[in-house]
DNA sequence: GTCTATATGTTGATAGAC
DNA sequence: GTCTATCAACATATAGAC
């Protein structure tokens, strides 16, 4: 075995990709061209079919990188079973803050892949779950539940569903970046001041979310 | 002036608007065609450009009807003067998923086209406001800014940014449409249980919010 | 592996009969 | 106003030279 471990990532394959990222989270599947991507990856447009073979295998493989990221970046402050939960809501949101910020647009892209391709969706949880999401969800919902219960039995939190906070958590660190285009215009801010709310953003919420679920 | 002030609606237009609504809300612009969009109405495809011209024309018309609607759905309850906070705060999360649920595709639809038709959210404002958003939106942030701090100042509430309330607001209320396949598949949802979802939400969002931005 | 050239299939849009 | 038939442009995909 002289092979490396790590799969030797062929450097043309690699630039597709990361073009192909870049075209498909800007303007979705059914908006990308491949020319596009091939421009963009200052390649021909045949290459792409190449290595990929179709545009649909490619998008494939683009959605479940950027889904599985994007989950990455979220789940693992919430795995950790010995967290107090206030740390694990600010670490949350702070951690999705700062790792989405670098690629803004990809909870929009991910969401509205998901809405038109719901079949991509339990592939993605597969992927991400090792194979077994119908397992490992409801066991992570279960143990945010206990964490909440104990809390409410001391009296510090008022009586709560675990499904509803996690919906809750997610909705305050990712509207912003899904909004974008439409906050940018109410509040006409350039990109410098969007950069300066979500900074205070970043500092307000996990005060916001604290005070929400407690007594 | 036999003609009646209300412009008479031509039944097929209409017929052709709605079934537009639907395969454009569903599929976004860039994936729709004008053939679905012609099946769904009962017509054929050359009687859509009779109407409306061109693709971009109807796309247009329907994204600005969208999202005058899912404007309205939202913005009446927070221009009343004199409601107290609370009371606006939760009308405007009731309000908004009572209307939405009915057509739970707009919110997805509207934030995605204005990802990829940035130039669409200022016709939009436009519209909205009676000619002048930059002028019309800062007002209404500094009224809900002005009820804040009168709160703030009795003690019973923290001080905030009415930017940050307000995206709180529209994220909470929102989300859940936004990322309905995601969440049904996480938690396993069929319809009929997200419906029981979005009940349980409706009445526990607003508590949450009261409580999160009390002192 | 990478390119140019081209085949094949879709899609938006128009022409013209009724 | 509404239809059928068709065009022209575009997008994906393949063939084949290098």
């Amino acid at each position: 075995m002289t092979r490396p471990a790590q799969t030797p990532p062929d450097p043309t394959e690699a630039r597709i990709l990361a073009a192909a990222r870049t075209v498909f989270t800007k303007k979705g599947t059914s908006g990308a061209r491949m020319q596009d991507i091939a421009r963009e990856a200052g390649v021909n447009q045949a290459l792409l079919h190449y290595y990929f073979r179709t545009k649909a295998a490619l998008s494939e493989r683009v959605f479940l990188e950027a889904a599985t990221r994007l989950f990455h970046a979220v789940v693992p402050p919430a795995q950790h079973p010995d967290t107090p939960l206030e740390a694990m809501l600010e670490a949350f949101v702070t951690g999705y803050i700062d790792t989405v910020r670098q690629t803004p647009f990809l909870p929009g892209y991910v969401l509205a892949e998901t809405h038109q391709h719901p079949e991509r969706v339990l592939a993605l949880m597969t992927q991400i779950a090792g194979g077994s999401p119908a397992e490992a969800v409801p066991r992570a919902i279960a143990h945010l539940q206990r964490m909440i219960d104990a809390r409410v039995a001391t009296g510090e939190l008022r009586p709560m569903k675990a499904e509803q906070l996690l919906v809750n958590l997610m909705a305050l660190s990712a509207f912003p970046f899904v909004a974008r285009p439409v906050l940018s215009a109410l509040y006409g801010m350039d990109d410098a001041s969007f950069d300066r709310f979500l900074d205070e953003r970043r500092a307000d919420l996990p005060r916001f979310l604290l005070n929400a679920i407690r007594a």
